[in-house]
DNA sequence: AGCATTATCGAAACCGATTTCGATTTTTCA
DNA sequence: TGAAAAATCGAAATCGGTTTCGATAATGCT
């Protein structure tokens, strides 16, 4: 038989209800029995149900996380891994464990709210770099407060956390041209991927903001943002003949695919084609050459979800959003090699 | 308000007994009001509280996650991240969702069996390279189902899954062996970790296997499986003069870590010192020079720790453990490229 | 038809907590 | 000292399910 508040409340010789105010700071309870029962409470080990708590409170202390989307997103993207990583410490210690939705249980394969509700999740982050589905949105617009990690939720109790994806484009095209680089490309994930979408539609207004002109022939796009979709677009490029002198990649494993299909043709890099990626993943130090790249603070995504989500749980935000600051990481494979 | 199982049952005219018995298929009711119910139950897209369903049952359909030991190891880590997708991916067929406990959320940092019961979780995986500690023995000693992930549980419902260590060494100095190599080198993590023991002592098992003599001077160890550890093991090395021909590291981020270092001091890989990894990380295809390694399969193990779990809650398995083959991957570190 | 089975259903106890509200005890203060 | 106020505590309802067991209805059989 599982050690229960019963029998808590028994060893002390008080009721049931005295020990649960007493876990739950109720001011009507003297110090003297406060003391006799917390000393029992910590000799036996005593944790709570959190099942009967989340019954009676309607409140869990779990966060769910959703992997949304079909590009793919799950533990092995390495950029929202390290988000993920950061938002799990944070929330750790604001007092919440995580409940991760298994996409496969459900053949649905979509119902969020409802598994939402089934478990009483306190609110919950989803994970996405992809453009808004249906399942998504009912979430969004539902009750249960709501992050969005690269997706951008509006709802009354939703906000989200992303790099500001014009600044990291236009930083990109600055470095480009402060090098001397004026034929320009592209390398992006599906249509359906608005953040790609966004890099994409900044790359562009930052081309025409430096009197460059832009040639869609050097604009490809993969499947998601891995890295074959990255040396598969880098291919179309080649077969087409013609290549950019730089390119920018909208993640940096499609950055790592291009090169890998450069140096298959013979490229060197950054000599022959200059290469920017982006997120700033840890590969991009082992890398041969070392991949120059934007980095987006992910620890400081992660943080900021976190409280963001705590506050809005806590009726202490009405939502909204939390852009970071992007920042130039120049290592090999854009022409300027520091240190 | 919520819709729960009473509303259920007064839509459809039905007791709330009755209800629940469809739900979880008992046999003493009508194909009729079966169909009559499951019809509203379609409609209304009712979910039943998982929170309420743990409390009468006692079964949550959750698998805790434990991330154990101080090597640092968390989402970041990209062997473990990888088998634990896996494990994941299985455990959804299998009708479970995953909870992670956060090690901030309790001073006490350790008391992992306390909180399987406060969730009530039906199993839990343990993810840790490392030595036993207090904590998670407690768990392995307890009637909970665990599985250990490189970590060896003995408990009555305990069981765990890794690669054959041994074997990964053996096949490591084979190679070196075969390129006519005599003079090698190792670089593990620390004396706490088990996993690195282990091939350490593979490694030296087999170097006297093949006649060859070992030089403690060439075995040096990191504080932890990651990138910078390999740096400072290699630092070492490098202080110490007198360079081994070869040298194999104990997880792919250690030898890249050597691999800066050696760079560092203007030595090239293979042809000054090969190197081989462990663990076959995206990463090694992406390096210069790419990395040979050891292969461990991190999907086939994921989905045996998925398995054997199951097996345990469901009482038809006995525990015990999944040793899984290693594999050589050639790649350019170790002077026999191939392709 | 009449009785024994079997099929179908529901009442009620239970799981382990929270929370309201009333009862009792203690304290305050004139 | 005695009445009012405050402090302290517990009984019981509640959360949303599961499961046992008895009641009733339907069916089988001679």
């Amino acid at each position: 038989m599982q050690l229960n508040i019963k029998m808590i409340a028994e060893m002390a010789g008080v009721s049931v209800s005295t020990v649960s105010k007493i876990m739950n700071n109720y001011s009507d309870v003297s110090e003297k029995t406060k003391q006799r029962v917390l000393e029992i409470i910590e000799q036996t080990g005593y944790l709570p149900s959190n099942s009967a708590k989340t019954l009676a409170t309607k409140k869990s202390s779990l966060i769910g996380v959703i992997f949304a989307g079909e590009l793919n997103v799950d533990f092995t993207h390495p950029f929202f891994v390290e988000v993920l990583n950061s938002f799990k410490k944070q929330m750790g210690v604001l007092g919440y464990d995580l409940i991760f939705f298994s996409n496969e249980k459900f053949i649905s394969g979509g119902d969020y709210f409802s598994r939402c509700l089934h478990f009483h999740v306190d609110g919950c982050v989803i994970i996405s770099g992809q453009k808004m589905e249906n399942a998504i949105q009912e979430l969004d617009m539902s009750s249960i407060p709501c992050i969005g990690v690269d997706l951008e939720l509006k709802g009354k109790k939703s906000g989200y956390v992303m790099s500001d994806n014009f600044k990291i484009s236009s930083k990109v095209v600055e470095h480009f041209y402060l090098l001397g680089y004026r034929e320009l490309g592209f390398i992006g994930s599906t249509a359906d991927s608005n953040i790609s979408n966004k890099r994409e539609e900044g790359y562009i207004k930052a081309i025409e903001g430096f009197g460059m002109t832009v040639n869609e022939k050097w604009f490809v796009h993969g499947d998601d943002f891995f890295e074959p979709s990255g040396y598969a677009a880098m291919k179309q490029l080649l077969q087409a003949g013609n290549l950019p002198k730089a390119i920018f990649a909208a993640s940096d494993l499609l950055a790592l695919g291009a090169i890998r299909a450069l140096k298959e043709h013979g490229l060197r890099i950054p000599e022959d084609v200059a290469i920017i990626g982006c997120d700033d993943i840890e590969a991009c130090k082992y890398t041969s050459p070392k991949l120059t790249t934007i980095r987006q603070n992910k620890e400081r995504l992660g943080v900021l979800a976190a409280h963001m989500l705590f506050d809005l749980i806590n009726n202490q935000s009405e939502g909204g959003s939390f852009v970071v600051e992007p920042a130039l990481v120049v290592r090999e494979s854009c022409g300027s090699q520091n240190r």
